[in-house]
RNA sequence: CGGGGUGUAGCUCAGCCUGGUAGAGCACUACGUUCGGGACGUAGGAGUCGCAGGUUCAAAUCCUGUCACCCCGACCA
């Protein structure tokens, strides 16, 4: 492509719209624009790399044997009543009637409408397995949009749904999508890793995300330093710590701490370390009552394990002052699990503490001394806390680091959530109606895009991946408008790299070297051809490559074998 | 949903407090000089000051409402 006839300009200033990174260079690269909070446009350039991250995730798709398709954005809401989902998903799912007053949604994933069309079609074990993908415009009405196309309310993802007449064929679908992704992500040329996770909205049993790393990463993914378990961190086991609980030493004595509402005035009160010390968080109960959550002072409750818990809400939702104080007859500040009479579960951590520290359910007076079962029955073990570095990896080997990441991929054992309800049955071998076991796989193709450059970049710009830069080369002809030499040249290696097959942006702009090199650097082409009267004089050509430091130069007529060995590289 | 903030030229912003002819830089157009790291000069084009109502002789500026956008929070008792 002719730099000159591209009429998009890059930035010098930040827009103020854009707050992280990869927003603010995708930006001033010209390679998206905003059309309102959460909608881009894609713009030829972007739109370059858009596509080859879509050509990777295809050509690996179909590797795997996934049949592509594709499905309507808008679909019918009694799809999704029949799933239950209408319900379920909350206001992510942006409703809306029709002439008729027909209620309809846009798809922020396909399950239903997929499923729909299998058990349509599909009508024995002899047809499975088989996977369905497309790759398609979602959208999700997100509170809160932001970080560009990173979080966007429309975007692109690579959807597939896999279809199988046991669960033992399911894990096998899964395994092989497994290693697609792990194939799709190593060919975008990112660092990445697959990590164990929530499945959230979409349901399911088993599922793996696959996280970009980067430091601005909205995820904190936790992983062993010595084996290779990882996951999110609101799907981290936390272990019981090895050993029996001492026995109490202290008698229960209720002391007065004035004013310490908060772990840390307690700790600095009493002269205690947080952790021991416990907090006690009520939550709204199923049953209309409030359940109680203990973790130990210095950690902090996992929502996503809390919700999970019998009688809890799911959402989980705090529980009201009001309903605080009737549960207990206290605020928030001085609540603990002496006496609380209702459901309680404690965290392991909690629960290996002897002579501990708890509110008294009493203003301003804490509980020192406290010990489960003489002073507190009934207190349900759990997993309630997010785990922290340095805990014991639940593999049993190492210790857990963390690390942040932008989660790319999220693939889904589901079983039969939607195949139930929606009656997706074929016939076995002995002609009995089975539920098929499905599993979904997803890919959020433009946030890979964002990642891409947010993990890859400089203070000058983008530094592409090589296989998702927009254009190969940039090849940048100094002074052409006054040398009809480095004209002729220039367009010369214009056409024969074209001719070559190689993706060049050529810069023919009559622009003065420091604009064409700047945007060169924005733009993160990786590859660099400079053509100059010096160093035509000599015969030379000049080539850098984005991360160096230095040009070097080479004969100029090997240019095109030249720049293919360093493409190779 | 709660809190905070911002809407003035395509972009980044000043002007608003203290009402009186709408500004700068970047970008854009033309000409000239310049030309290996985001040049300079001259001349120009470009804005219903988010929108609606009000106060006033007079509103970008004050008041009310409204819309849009951005940021923080939405459990750690």
């Amino acid at each position: 492509m002719r730099l000159s006839q591209y009429p998009i300009n890059t930035l010098k200033e930040v827009p103020a719209e854009a707050e992280v990174l990869s927003h603010q260079l995708m930006l001033r690269a010209g390679l998206i624009r905003r059309l309102a909070s959460g909608l881009y446009s894609w713009l030829p350039l972007g739109l370059r790399t858009l596509r080859k991250v879509e050509r990777i995730i295809r050509e690996e798709m179909d590797r795997a044997g996934a049949l592509e398709m594709l499905m309507p954005m808008v679909q019918p809401g009694e799809l999704w009543q029949e799933s239950g989902r209408w319900q379920e998903y909350g206001p992510e799912l942006l409703r809306l009637k029709d002439r008729h007053q027909r209620d309809f949604c846009l798809g922020p994933t396909h399950e239903e409408v997929i499923t729909d069309i299998v058990r349509r079609e599909l009508k024995s074990y002899r047809q499975l397995p088989v996977n369905f993908y497309q790759i398609q415009t979602k959208f999700r009405d997100e509170v809160r949009p932001r970080f560009g196309v990173m979080r966007a309310r429309e975007f692109i993802m690579k959807d597939a749904y896999s279809f199988h007449v046991d669960e033992a064929s399911l894990r096998q679908g899964y395994r092989a999508m497994y290693d697609a992704y792990s194939r799709i992500f190593t060919r975008t040329g990112l660092e990445f890793r697959a990590v164990r996770a929530d499945s959230g909205a979409i349901g399911g049993d088993v599922s793996q995300e696959f996280h970009v790393l980067a430091k601005s990463g909205e995820d904190a993914i936790v992983f062993s330093d010595e084996d290779d378990y990882a996951a999110n961190l609101e799907a981290a086991v936390a272990l019981p710590p090895p050993g029996p609980r001492a026995a109490p030493a202290q008698a229960l004595s209720k002391v007065p701490t004035p004013g310490a509402r908060t772990i840390e005035d307690l700790a600095r009160f009493l002269h205690m370390a947080p952790a021991r010390t416990v907090k006690t968080l009520l939550v709204d109960g199923t049953e209309n009552g409030v359940v109680a959550l203990v973790v130990r002072g210095d950690h902090e409750l996992n929502a996503i394990k809390a919700q999970k818990l019998a009688g809890v809400t799911s959402p989980l939702h705090m529980a009201s002052a009001e309903r605080i104080r009737s549960a207990t007859g206290t605020e928030p500040g001085y609540l603990g699990p002496v006496g609380f009479k209702g459901r309680l579960y404690a965290d392991h951590s909690a629960l290996a503490l002897a002579d501990f520290v708890c509110g008294a359910n009493e203003k301003d007076m804490h509980y020192t001394g406290a010990n489960w079962d003489r002073d507190v029955q009934g207190a349900i073990a759990a997993d309630l806390r997010n785990v922290v570095e340095g805990d014991r990896s639940p593999s049993g080997q190492g210790r857990l680091r963390f690390a942040r990441g932008i989660e790319v991929g999220h693939i889904f054992q589901l079983g039969c959530k939607y195949s139930e309800p929606m009656k997706g049955l074929v016939l076995d071998e002995s002609g009995r109606e089975v539920l098929m076991h499905m599993g979904c796989y997803g890919i959020g193709v433009t946030r890979i895009v964002a990642a891409a450059i947010e993990q890859n970049h400089d203070e000058r710009g983008i530094i592409w991946p090589e296989p998702i830069a927009p254009f190969q080369v940039v090849l940048v002809p100094i002074g052409q408008q006054k040398s009809a030499r480095v004209q002729e040249v220039a367009d010369r290696l214009y056409m024969q790299l074209t001719a070559a097959g190689i993706e060049v942006l050529y810069d023919d702009r009559d622009a003065r070297p420091g604009v064409k090199f700047a945007d060169a650097e924005l733009l993160g082409v990786p590859h660099r051809l400079v053509v100059a009267e010096r160093g035509l004089e000599a015969g030379k050509l000049e080539y850098r490559h984005r991360r160096d430091t230095q040009s070097q130069e080479f004969p100029a007529a090997d240019a095109v074998a030249f720049i293919r060995s360093r493409l190779a590289s």
